[in-house]
DNA sequence: GCGATGCTTCGATCCCGGGCGAAACGTCGG
DNA sequence: CCGACGTTTCGCCCGGGATCGAAGCATCGC
């Protein structure tokens, strides 16, 4: 009974109606600040301050001041994991809060997990990277082939670069919806910027969820090396 | 706002420190009676009936009735990882309950997290695995290799068996005291189950705390194939 | 049957914590 | 220097929910 991480702090800091909403509202890995996370939650922008300092002092959340403004995001992917996790459960046993409606199909198909991609096309782009060998288990975790390697190098990615950081360059994170792996780390927010700048894809506002232009969620995919453009030796 | 999963009622459920106190018992795999949860959690017995009774409900718990006893236990797999990916956040972003003590430290060492063995162990015999090639990245995840099947058949374990069931065989569980994945799934149970009915490991009263015997670490090691009996032959 | 035991339901109490508006604080633009 | 804006702090209200004891239901042992 008095062993273990506090979990309960946590799951009162999540349990809150209004914080819960504004932690949604920064998993689209956008720095928001007070007033639109007010905006979000449906409070006003005392509350959503005081929420805010909460958040702020369990380490939850970080803020960047610039001027008058503070700009509020996720404190780092190790948070958005665990809060992806809470709502992969929830979505399985418990309920959406809404009836999947347009908008939750789109969020399915293709969203924004902090700083990477998840959704159908995520895991899919996870699936041929494993398949092609680009991508395999470590003892690690998961980690990137040679072969991965120089298909990244190859598409203009700076590999090197994204290892010296102290955050691991492959991750494989729970799509709550698809309840398969995509791909997540460093790699795989390289890999959405990316996705990003070629015009692939586009973020819809403030929300989540990411729509594909046309024939961008194929040429993500060619990306893992099964498609047509430059292909590449796998083994297997 | 208005989309996404309701994290906010699990937040809630786990917030309590009473519910969450019953919750972390039961993390320990054991099915409880509501008075042990009460006396686990230090509330009374209508208390913690209550709780659980929110805790039936919410479907992170489930039940079963034993003559005038009823057991508790968590309700899945997916609800022990979500529950051991808050515990993983809560370790590294707020504090612990207790300053880590010898019981702490013990449980750090190795542990049960749900069904299957995690801490320092388990997470070095899931790094002999997939460097051993037994374990590799699949589409979906993580699976066994052929040599692996081949290996664990031989241990006496009905692959076959454990494949059946709608559980996925393989799992990387990230271990939240160590940072690096173990083995979860229906394979990472009757991994556990095969250590403790070999005596490599025993568990300590209705704890999590798992106290390895002498040699039983190096044993559950060489079932990974790196050890001594029976080399078998490793792709790579 | 008849008490003991385990558990749940009920009623009553009480307190923590979210909510808002008003005012204070800090910053920006003249 | 002053007003506008974004944000935080303060004071107050209020409701949800956690808690317990006692009573009501089951089940077991005899």
């Amino acid at each position: 009974m008095k062993d273990g991480p506090d979990i309960a702090r946590l799951g009162t800091l999540i349990g809150d109606p209004a914080r819960a909403n504004i932690i949604a509202a920064l998993m689209a890995g956008r720095a928001l600040t007070a007033g639109e996370c007010a905006a979000e939650a449906g409070v006003s922008a005392s509350t959503a301050s005081g929420h805010l300092a909460q958040l702020l002092d369990a380490r939850l959340v970080v803020v960047e001041v610039q001027g008058r403004h503070r700009y509020h995001r996720i404190a780092g992917p190790d948070v958005a994991e665990a809060i992806e996790a809470l709502m992969g459960l929830a979505a399985r046993v418990g309920l959406s809060r809404t009836r999947p409606g347009p908008r939750d199909a789109a969020m399915r198909a293709a969203r924004f997990c902090y700083d990477h991609l998840a959704g159908e096309t995520a895991t899919l782009f996870y699936a041929r990277l494993v398949e092609g060998g680009l991508v395999a288990a470590t003892s690690e975790g998961v980690g990137l082939t040679p072969a991965g390697r120089t298909r990244f190098v190859a598409e203009g990615l700076d590999v090197a670069a994204l290892e010296t950081r102290s955050r691991p360059l492959c991750r494989a994170c729970l799509d709550w919806s698809e309840r398969r792996p995509h791909l997540a780390g460093a790699l795989g927010a390289a890999v959405a910027a990316l996705a990003l700048r070629r015009g692939w894809c586009r973020r819809d506002g403030v929300s989540r969820t990411v729509t594909f232009a046309p024939g961008g969620a194929e040429a993500l995919l060619a990306l893992a090396g099964d498609g047509t453009p430059a292909r590449i030796a796998t083994r297997r």
